[in-house]
DNA sequence: GACCGTATTGACAGCGCTATCATAAGCTGT
DNA sequence: ACAGCTTATGATAGCGCTGTCAATACGGTC
């Protein structure tokens, strides 16, 4: 980087770099810290000397360095995101709702993908980090020990969300994804289905969903029933994927299912699919549930049987809970949003 | 902030504040700059030695504070992106594509989002300016005179992505929309069909999709025939509001359409619910054809008829160009991304 | 042995901003 | 007139890091 080392320092600044403070300063007549407590409004500053310093700040076109004004003292307004997909509209979603409550008080994401992978996401939290942000947000991939760590290390507010069924090293905003797949268990029982099925999709990567399946295990044991064939297979959950895992899991069968319990509802509308195009008659053949609440869902000729997830409020809340921490309130630790099922036409 | 002033800087550093670089370099026993040279590996550094600062890092748990070394005069690893919206699926494809080759680099995007709002995009531009990214990536919502100074006026390589029919200030990955919207018009009226409608969401908000309209009845207009119905429902395109507004559409209209264009698959997927709950036989009664090619319309009974958009691998090569450029390369400065038209059944 | 090139290390200054403390000016009450 | 306040402004000293230039040590050459 080149010093100027000696001469006078503004002497080319107007023409090569952007302004600084101290431009504006010297251009409005003030000091350097006046200009700073002007322009942030900190502190007392006559009203004419406010003005004339944001006139010299508009006519220099001045934009702030806040990379500077963050190392000199002032808290950064960056937050680190990590969420572990953006295939799923369930992740956008929530991040939709994030950004917009940061973007409201002046903060902005910094945004990392873990895709599902712990080391990845140790990297990420470790790269952000290196940025100081104010806080940190993350749907957390799967719950290690090194994470655990780094997260508890990291000495700042950080929201862990989309569950709240696991322990959180600082707050939990979420679903009990537990609670969910039990809710649906206990519904579908007393619609007077007896022999259940469950068709998922990688299940070592969503751990959210493997908590959905045992809650539903659970919820039927409670009435006495068991759960019949599960088939996961590989890979993302996709429309594709529900539909010829569907048709799989019927041809596979050891007892024919009366209803299926779907990781979500992409994988619930690839199987309405696939039983419109197999002549299978929904509920009175198979009924069909999902997860999540998605449009697409509802806008199928029959509602799809869903529970929907507040995705967008999650993040949402998430980031209220951290902008409060920050002014020095207390929210809450663990936030458990609901969820709420949607009887649909499907089950 | 405290200062310590006067007093050992680190007396109580250890237990207060996180562990700078100085720390590191006194428990490696070499300056600050060496440690510096052995944890970035840039300049000459004894292998030996850099293996104790290396060690003394870990041992400390050092985080390197990037915005002092970004103030310093390193290069920012930050690139601010802003998006018109994350509830279409599309952007959120976009942006995977740029945080999966942004993070490969080690750089990572903060985020913003204008919900198509030209006042919101000029205001998250000026805040993400004031980061001092390196280099920014935008769909404008758009393209204002405003928004078109400040990116000439940034001073920094800008890649403006989604489509490449308008002028841009600097760099410009994305397809034609209008050449899309024109590929459809022709493959339809190849197919025999002569009497089109178009279903369109929130006009006034999304000009791409008026890209594709206009390019559209210019294709018709190639081939003699012109277009009937236009019906473009205010807010974001949904399922849901593709499936009411195509029974509209067809209640209102002057002449029943033989084939109805939507704006994109979203919409079209809702026509083909309506078709389904209607009774209307697709393509016999009604051929329908969307425009993005989304897993959801080809997992359809009937998979759609539409044009595969690429959006994850305009994320990837935008991102790409970008590094490039950053790097001291000289990337295209116009990148047309091909479109692909996908046959379907539906039409 | 003086000389040179290379490898390795360090001293120093400064990036642009804000926290802290000090100062000056204006006002009140007695 | 002077203490005792509030309001407005400034001088100073860093935040934690990296670019620049200088210094040292080492091996070999003539």
């Amino acid at each position: 980087m080149p010093h100027f080392s000696g001469m006078d320092d503004d002497r080319q600044d107007t023409q090569t770099r952007r302004p600084t403070l101290s431009q504006v300063a010297r251009a409005a007549g003030v000091s350097e810290i006046t200009a700073s407590r002007a322009l942030r409004r900190d502190g007392p500053v006559a009203s004419d000397t406010r003005e004339r310093v944001e006139r010299a700040a508009i006519a220099l076109n001045y934009v702030p360095n806040r990379l500077a004004g963050t190392l000199a003292g002032a808290a950064s307004r960056q937050v680190g995101v990590i969420l572990p997909s953006l295939s799923n509209i369930v992740f956008a979603d929530v991040l939709k709702g994030l950004e917009d409550r940061l973007e409201g008080d002046g903060y902005h994401p910094i945004l990392g993908i873990s895709n599902y992978d712990p080391l990845r996401e140790e990297r990420l939290l470790r790269d952000l980090m290196s940025w100081r942000p104010a806080g940190l947000v993350i749907a957390p991939a799967r719950k290690t020990d090194v994470t655990r760590g780094l997260l508890t290390a990291a000495d700042l507010p950080v929201v862990e969300i989309m569950d709240v069924d696991a322990e959180s090293a600082d707050m939990a905003v979420g679903i009990s994804h537990r609670g969910a797949g039990r809710a649906m268990a206990h519904y579908l029982a007393g619609r007077g289905y007896r022999r259940f099925a469950y068709l998922g999709h990688g299940i070592e990567t969503d751990f959210r969903a493997t908590q959905r399946l045992d809650g539903f295990r659970d919820g039927l044991s409670e009435v006495g029933v068991t759960l019949g064939d599960v088939l996961c297979l590989p890979g993302p959950s996709t429309v594709p994927l529900g539909r010829e895992g569907l048709a799989r899991l019927l041809a596979e069968a050891k007892t024919p299912p009366e209803a299926v319990f779907f990781s979500n509802d992409d994988m619930a509308v690839g199987g309405a699919f696939h039983c419109q195009a197999a002549g299978i008659a929904v509920p009175e053949d198979l009924a069909l549930a999902g997860f999540n609440g998605l449009s697409i869902g509802q806008a199928l000729p029959k509602p799809l049987t869903t529970i929907a997830s507040q995705r967008e409020h999650i993040g949402f809340v998430a980031a209220t809970h951290l902008l409060d921490r920050l002014a020095g309130g207390n929210p809450p630790r663990v936030t458990n949003v609901d969820f709420r099922l949607i009887p649909g036409a499907t089950a």
